[in-house]
DNA sequence: CGGAAAATTGAAAGCGGTTTCAATTGACGT
DNA sequence: ACGTCAATTGAAACCGCTTTCAATTTTCCG
């Protein structure tokens, strides 16, 4: 019944041309008629023909493909996060060809796991999320030649050239910003909980968040610092704790909405009101299963869609793949303060 | 300076073996003498050869992908459940050599991009998820002749044989169960906040608790049914709205814990105590974002794993790719009744 | 030691495209 | 009608691996 796939061999033959002149038609040449190009379309669309894609790889040697490795860590979880970040980066892939390759791999098989898909020519290019400082995989994949952009940076300072392609948010600035936000309202007893401490961007928010306060000659007990996971549970707890203190402090900064609404309900809980008796800020990714986009919304956020960032991130890295001359992509979104109910003035 | 990929002929010439030995060596074939195939490891390992997976798809036929096609609905919405779900069938993924390959389109393009991949070779079967009823993506996939599996099902009983494989979660039964539990509380006024109404797995649930009501000769206005968008945002509108109506529910009912996130900020921001006032119980899937498993766990729910299910489902699809004897599957999960904080008698 | 059977190894034909280079066809000016 | 040059089309090599079938080498026994 099913017919055996088509190929250009039996597409050729149907046409009575020669492969080559199929191939070329397929591909606008335009040393090919037009005439036969029509010709060839049609009978292309007739046979429901669809090239091979490995024997096209194959004689290209493009693979058409971007490899985007997660490692699902020790409680295999996945965050949500990312799950938006591949939503805008597949979708800009989509739209220029190309396939997207997820391997999910425990963190020892990380590296091991680079080097094969390098090695086996799946793909063209890398997208790497998650920096850390000194990042392994950096050095693993320049050694490999092989295109890639990290999503974030490692340590170098804005202004300093970097030898790899990256696209970051001013997570620095953002931080500082909200801080900034929150000392004019008159906070001075501010708490921050931020994201797992090895990471980069948790690194660069607690040093926003730091300047802010020295600006002003405030500071911030060390045990107000909090880094950890950045889900729902761990805001109401951490919160949960410190709503206790005696000493409680009266806005807290969250580098997440998941954890925003765990501070919430920590503070629901304890009868407490949000935007009125303490102030609250996160960091809004706009996460399509968060939207805080009411009006006026509900936190109080620096926002920055971590969609946008996937679809950026995306573009760069074919850019570079396509043309090979293009130089390095190194870009810097800011976050946009965006008020909301969740912050007032310090009560007096 | 690095040099070109090494190719298996590179790989024998510096052997002095011809590539067929060495292919057969690398793939462990019985009539390869032992020393050859030392020999050919070693030497594979020193000059970090690996075969181009184009030229062996092309060679065997086999792509050794599995294709998960995803629609970004109009709000470009990916939703945090399939972000689990994709998680653990991409460890199945894997541990067994084969690479997940995601396509993000939007819905006007999704069945064309099934041909599409199919057509080219892409990958070796397919994961639908989110079934409706008489899916289009079924009938396609099944003229394709090509191997599929569906997370969910579509209409038929448990009992009627399918001509497709799936594995779903016995999604009535588990409302069913929830339903009673609330009656057992004493609880008469139930309302049911659930996912979109036109997918399979909300049609069930709304069964299993129509079922459970008319069993005890309970009624549920139609007004206190509610078909939405699985967001906290939507838990708390719809709630908001509900808890304000003169006669309210003393129970709710939701279709998972982004919206139980969502009425539960509703009721405390009504001075509502969750369980005292009105109880709630949530359908579970383990979301790593999400987890509900303090002890006693914050919400009652029905509890199954999606994780897991994505990981049993790309078994399924993978034993029926590598013996295509098999029959097809079929396999239905139940869900865990697990007692948390958020239910109680209901007051008198 | 001779020869058949068993154990290894190789040559070459695909797999299904792309691309280089040559061949054919057609148009045009005289 | 004929030569020339541009416009089209083809033949064949190649991409890198698997596999069929044949060739070669060993091993084993009478």
């Amino acid at each position: 019944m099913t017919a055996k796939k088509t190929s250009l061999k039996d597409l050729s033959d149907y046409l009575g041309l020669s492969q080559t002149t199929v191939s070329r038609g397929l591909a606008d040449y335009p040393e090919v008629a037009a005439r036969t190009k029509t010709r060839i379309r049609q009978a292309a669309a007739e046979l429901n023909y669809a090239p091979s894609s490995s024997a096209q790889k194959l004689a290209t040697g493009r693979a058409l493909a971007i490899g985007h490795v997660i490692t699902l860590s020790d409680h295999m979880t996945l965050n949500p996060f990312y799950a938006d970040f591949i939503a805008g980066a597949g979708e800009t892939y989509a739209d220029s060809g190309y396939d997207m390759l997820i391997s999910m791999v425990s963190r020892d098989k990380e590296l091991e796991t680079y080097r094969a898909l390098t090695n086996s020519q799946k793909v063209d290019g890398f997208v790497l999320s998650e920096p850390v400082p000194d990042d392994p995989r950096i050095a693993l994949l320049q050694e490999l030649a092989i295109p890639f952009i990290v999503h974030g940076r490692t340590s170098a300072s804005i202004s300093t050239p970097s030898d790899y392609s990256w696209l970051d948010v001013n997570n620095k600035r953002g931080f500082e910003t909200a801080t900034r936000y929150l000392l004019e309202l008159g906070h001075r007893q501010i708490a921050l909980i931020n994201g797992p401490d090895w990471l980069s961007f948790a690194q660069r928010r607690k040093a926003g968040f730091e300047a802010a306060l020295l600006d002003c000659g405030v500071t911030c007990p060390e045990a107000w610092i909090f880094a950890t996971d950045m889900s729902e549970r761990k805001g109401f707890e951490i919160a949960s704790q410190l709503l206790q203190q005696r000493q409680r402090p009266t806005a807290i900064l969250c580098s997440s909405m998941l954890l925003a609404l765990g501070v919430q309900r920590a503070m629901h809980s304890q009868g407490l009101q949000i935007g009125a008796d303490i102030s609250l800020i996160c960091w809004d990714d706009c996460l399509s299963a968060f939207d805080n986009q009411t009006t006026p919304p509900q936190f109080t956020s620096m926002r920055s869609s971590i969609f946008d960032a996937g679809a950026m991130v995306a573009e760069c890295l074919l850019a570079q793949i396509e043309s090979p001359t293009t130089l390095l992509h190194a870009r810097i979104l800011e976050a946009e303060l965006v008020k909301g109910q969740s912050t007032g003035p310090v009560k007096s």
